[in-house]
DNA sequence: TTAGTCACG
DNA sequence: ACGTACGTGACTAAG
């Protein structure tokens, strides 16, 4: 087999390192105070190369300076860049002790970048018959890839890598790798400061390059283009492409004072590498060692604990005051799954069992339900379901781990508790995966001392955890979020969780055999057009016969085919019969799948509901999700798909379903953190708000007609402001010339200056902090707000726009259901919060409640926060969740 | 396991 | 010039 070599960029990996990682820069720092993020992060991107490739040589390559023998030719070369921040210049010495401990050779060369050492280095290799993979956050450096050499390209944060081939450039870009350099020549390059050709970009130098093969071959043949702008552009800018050309040229031959023969792998230097972590405070990597992380220092805290049995429950007295519980359900789904044991303890002393049925028997029923004795947990709402099916009811849970680690940053929402804990820098306890191994062969161990061993150290992570993440919460202002918000609303939620909503299975059956004949024969109809039978439901399949056998216009490609989503089909629909069977299949078979099958297997048959489970610590704005089924998803909008809603019914004859739902909640928002006079004036005026920004944008009197179009724009236009807006994705969405949608757009932000002021502050201040908030103080980190790339940097930015206004929706809602059911105990009423779908909240209730509801529902709804424009809640009433008016 | 599609707010 | 609206979950095909 070839020899291998590997070839990192070092500095531009430190760079993406050091700014994938940017959110978690106070994380990491050592004991002496020195920033570590860019170093771990170099070291993660090291781990997870050598576990797949596996090289005899490696160098890892530096840049020597800022002077260059390319700052000497074009002295704005890399000009204008931001001075490298001091947290991450501090960390660079560090970095080259890591090489030289993780076995790698480093180098750099005066005069020379990083890239002319990787590119001389890959030459010699590619000659002397190795294979090599070069390792980079720049771009710029797929112009070595050859069939011996792999680019390897960090794509998200530093161990997602992109592999650039011959092949894969070819697929992407159309061109050959050397290629590259012609493009980048006429296209420049704005990070490294070098112009390239006037108004010539990306699209128009691929254009260039697939024509005439290179900058030179270009330029001989000149002539042979048309006149136009761009060959004036090009006649006239002759010298600087050709400049441009040696710039983005990475040397193949720079005069380097080593070669291959001195970059022998030396593979990890075990001792220094120790040190080396021990003096970095990188505990996870030393843990991975089996080294504690000071000498001296015991690696595990031991764990002692008692096994309970029926016999020695009395043991329990010595607990008192607060007390840490953990019980384990191996399945996600905590409405079914089995318990596998659980286990308890103060701090001191810790008992562990694996018989659920125990906690039935008083003392740990007691304890459990005791109101004076606190509780400490990891998912209090998987706690209170799992224990309510014991017939016990869990109560006073102060502390839960899982929801105040969500609250503090919404990224760390893994439902694994040891993972949890380690991203609170917390390493006395394993995670699920290692103990109980993941996929098929996940299993609770056989061995009572392991399993057992586990539970302890888990409640014991809880126990010891407590203290340091309240701490946190109050820093961040977010300690009444948590109180009074979120964890009062996982009671909620687990009550409207066991409570479940009726669903007839009787209904849904029937729906299904008539949808049965309505496909068999839309999909003989579908055959017949295409000349052949084949699988429907498969893209890859499906395509074949549209854009190859019927030679449909392709109008949209995906990552690995032909689109044939519906925006596309629609675009299609009249060239070809085939088409609209094919959007009425899919409609059908969606119902069909996920509805009518889909929701049959969750109906439980002991009391024929369906228990779905609400996910509060899993998004990434405060919303809820709903899993098992999704019930936040039932169809609405298309009359077929409504019929589904006719299922869902009281569980007591005599009952209705009730709804109430915040009419425009999230632009009431907006108009209210905007500060916005124009858009609060037209809310407290209690306008049409679509109408009335039809009005505004276009300019319309006070007495002018609008028309149901002008409207409908309005609307898009108001959804847009929400998300982010762009005036490309405006006008696909509302079929107007991207023009038109930028005077909108444009026009909206004269008439409401408060929205264009808010969306420029929020973006600063993602800018400044790394974070946005919404009215309650919940937080969304947004490391990609400082990304290099345009792509990843606007969608944090419109991600930094939006989040406030939909978590803020988020947040009133979820305060509104908290005194809702508030209300509903105090008043003993026998209806029951069911379902929460965003903005809308459904009960089912006694017929004589309803009146109650009626005034009750809208009032705790409207009132549940003061915001600077009323709240607006509408409310209907039926037999089924689909007969509601 | 991933990608594509489509259901909802 | 870039590439295109925010947040979710379930199903099917195919690697």
């Amino acid at each position: 087999m070839a020899k291998q070599l590997l070839l990192i960029d070092g500095n531009s990996i430190v760079f993406r390192a050091f700014f994938a990682m940017h959110n978690q820069i106070d994380k990491f720092t050592n004991k002496d105070g020195l920033h570590t993020v860019a170093i771990y992060g170099f070291k993660l991107m090291l781990d997870h190369v050598l576990d797949n490739f596996h090289p005899d040589a490696a160098l890892v390559a530096f840049d020597a300076g800022k002077k260059t023998f390319r700052t000497k030719m074009y002295a704005d070369y890399k000009g204008g860049r931001n001075k490298t921040p001091e947290e991450l210049m501090e960390q660079l010495p560090y970095v080259h002790q890591l090489v030289r401990a993780s076995g790698l050779h480093s180098y750099e060369l005066k005069n020379y970048e990083a890239d002319d050492i990787i590119g001389t280095l890959a030459k010699e290799a590619d000659d002397a018959g190795y294979e090599t993979l070069v390792v980079t956050g720049d771009r710029d450096l797929t112009q070595l890839a050859s069939d011996h050499t792999t680019v390897a390209v960090t794509h998200k944060g530093v161990t997602d890598t992109e592999h650039y081939t011959p092949a894969h450039v070819e697929e992407k870009l159309g061109i050959t790798p050397k290629q590259i350099i012609d493009m980048k020549a006429l296209m420049g390059d704005t990070s490294d400061n070098y112009p390239g050709v006037t108004k010539v970009g990306e699209k128009t130098a691929i254009k260039l390059v697939k024509q005439f093969g290179s900058v030179e071959n270009l330029y001989d043949h000149i002539d042979d283009l048309k006149k136009s702008k761009m060959k004036e552009h090009l006649i006239e800018d002759e010298d600087v492409a050709r400049q441009c050309k040696t710039l983005a040229t990475i040397l193949r031959d720079a005069p380097l004072e080593i070669s291959l023969k001195d970059l022998k792998y030396e593979g990890e230097q075990t001792e220094e590498l120790i040190d080396f972590y021990q003096q970095m405070g990188f505990k996870s990597f030393l843990a991975k060692m089996n080294v504690a992380p000071e000498e001296g220092e015991d690696q595990v805290k031991p764990v002692t604990y008692t096994e309970l049995t029926a016999d020695n429950l009395g043991e329990l007295d010595q607990l008192s005051g607060e007390v840490s519980f953990y019980l384990e359900m191996p399945e996600a789904n905590y409405h079914l799954s089995p318990f596998a044991g659980f286990a308890l303890g103060d701090g001191s002393h810790w008992f562990v069992s694996r018989d659920a049925e125990l906690l039935k028997q008083a003392p740990l029923k007691k304890l459990l339900e005791s109101t004076t004795i606190h509780k400490n947990v990891f998912n209090a709402k998987a706690h209170i379901v799992g224990l309510h099916r014991l017939g016990i009811e869990l109560a006073a849970v102060d502390f839960d781990l899982l929801l105040a680690s969500y609250l503090l940053n919404t990224n760390d929402n893994s439902n694994d508790l040891g993972q949890v804990a380690l991203e609170h820098d917390y390493h006395d306890v394993r995670t699920d995966e290692e103990v109980y191994g993941k996929g098929a062969k996940r299993a609770i161990p056989d061995d009572d001392e392991t399993f057992f061993t586990h539970l302890v150290q888990k409640v014991r992570a809880i126990n010891d955890l407590k203290a340091p993440l309240f701490t946190k919460l109050n820093q961040n202002k977010q300690t009444p979020l948590y109180t009074d918000i979120e964890l009062p609303l996982t009671r909620v939620l687990a009550k409207m969780e066991i409570t479940g909503v009726h669903v007839d299975a009787q209904t849904l059956k029937n729906m299904g055999s008539k949808l049965k004949e309505r496909l068999a024969d839309i999909e003989s109809g579908i055959y017949e057009e295409a000349g052949e039978e084949f699988n429907i439901n498969s893209t890859k399949q499906l395509s074949h016969i549209l854009f190859e056998k019927l030679k449909l216009p392709v109008i949209k490609k995906t990552k690995t085919g032909y689109s044939t989503a519906v925006d596309v089909l629609e675009k299609l629909a009249d060239r070809a019969p085939i088409v609209e069977q094919i959007l009425e299949y899919r409609q059908i078979a969606k119902l069909q799948s996920t509805y009518i099958t889909g929701l049959l297997k969750v109906i439980h048959s002991s009391d024929q509901k369906i228990h779905t489970r609400y996910l509060q610590t899993l998004t990434q704005t405060g919303r809820l999700s709903s899993v098992d089924p999704n019930l936040q998803n039932i169809p609405v909008r298309l009359p077929e798909g409504r019929l589904i809603r006719q299922a869902f019914v009281p569980s007591h004859t005599g009952w209705q379903i009730f709804s109430s739902d915040y009419s425009q909640v999230e632009l009431r928002v907006l108009a209210h953190i905007t500060g916005d006079k124009n858009l609060q004036e037209d809310f407290r005026n209690g306008e049409d708000i679509h109408a009335s920004t039809a009005r505004r944008i276009f300019h319309l009197g006070p007495d002018a007609e609008i028309d149901r179009n002008m409207r409908r724009r309005a609307k898009a236009v108001n959804f847009g402001i929400v998300y982010g807006i762009s005036d490309y994705g405006l006008a696909q969405r509302i079929h107007v010339t991207r023009a038109q949608a930028h005077e909108f757009i444009q026009n909206y932000f004269k008439e409401f200056p408060g929205v264009k002021k808010y969306i420029d502050d929020t973006i600063a201040f993602a800018r400044e902090h790394g974070y946005v908030e919404t009215i309650t103080h919940r937080r969304r980190y947004l490391p990609d707000i400082h990304a290099k790339s345009f792509n990843r940097r606007s969608f944090a930015e419109r991600t930094a726009m939006n989040t406030p206004i939909q978590g803020s929706a988020a947040d009133i809602i979820k305060i509104a259901m908290i005194r809702m059911q508030r209300e509903l105990d105090q008043r003993q009423l026998k209806a029951k919060m069911l379902l929460q779908i965003h903005d809308e909240l459904v009960f089912e209730a006694p017929q004589d409640e309803i009146p109650v509801l009626k005034k009750l529902v809208p009032q705790v709804m409207d009132s549940a926060v003061k915001l600077d424009v009323p709240l607006k809640v509408d409310s209907k009433v039926g037999d089924t969740w689909y007969d509601l008016k």
